[in-house]
DNA sequence: AGCAAGATCGGT
DNA sequence: CCGATCTTGCTG
């Protein structure tokens, strides 16, 4: 994922919802989650139910609900039984990852599709201009330590922000 | 069954 | 800085 995630910002998240036109925004802001070593991936706690999909192979979307209120996107990227994945911070848009879930309409129901197959949403590279990406901590993960909380592993446009 | 905590956000 | 809001996972 660290092989994934710089590359995601410039992409085009895209969504056909049957009886609305095709919706596209590109991605402007990610984050890395790297498997049951990081503390702050959820998978640091072990396989549960909610992050079972995260030990599947790479493709699929890892969906959950933080603080009651808000959905977060999370793309798996990592082999089987390698639980890793990347969190969607933002698109064109909508700036932040609740945002994000809002605007889109992303909820539970997308838990587990997966993006190679599906026919609903997917991840688009379309002409690439010259995107410069840079990189930075992640955001709201404190209790993580000093070691995993200070990882570069936020990547964004440089414009978004 | 009860409880503590959370990859956020918007308002004081 | 603080509360909203509810699912999850752990404890008993």
């Amino acid at each position: 994922m660290l092989e994934v995630a710089p590359g995601l910002p410039g992409r085009y998240l895209s969504i056909n919802k049957p009886g609305f036109p095709l919706q596209q925004w590109m991605i402007t802001e990610v984050e890395a989650y790297r498997g049951s070593d990081d503390l702050a991936c959820h998978a640091s706690k072990g396989r549960t139910p909610r992050t079972e999909v995260m030990y599947h192979t790479g493709g699929k979307l890892y969906i959950y609900l933080i603080y009651g209120i808000y959905w977060m996107l999370n793309i798996v990227t990592g082999e089987a039984d390698n639980p890793q994945a990347v969190l969607i911070r933002g698109v064109t848009g909508f700036d932040g990852p609740g945002k994000l879930s809002k605007g889109l309409s992303i909820d539970r129901s997308f838990y587990g599709i997966d993006l190679v197959t599906s026919d609903l949403i997917w991840i688009e590279e379309k002409k690439r201009e010259s995107i410069k990406v840079l990189k930075g901590t992640r955001i709201g993960i404190d209790y993580a330590g000093d070691i995993w909380k200070n990882k570069q592993w936020r990547f964004f446009v440089s414009n978004s922000e």
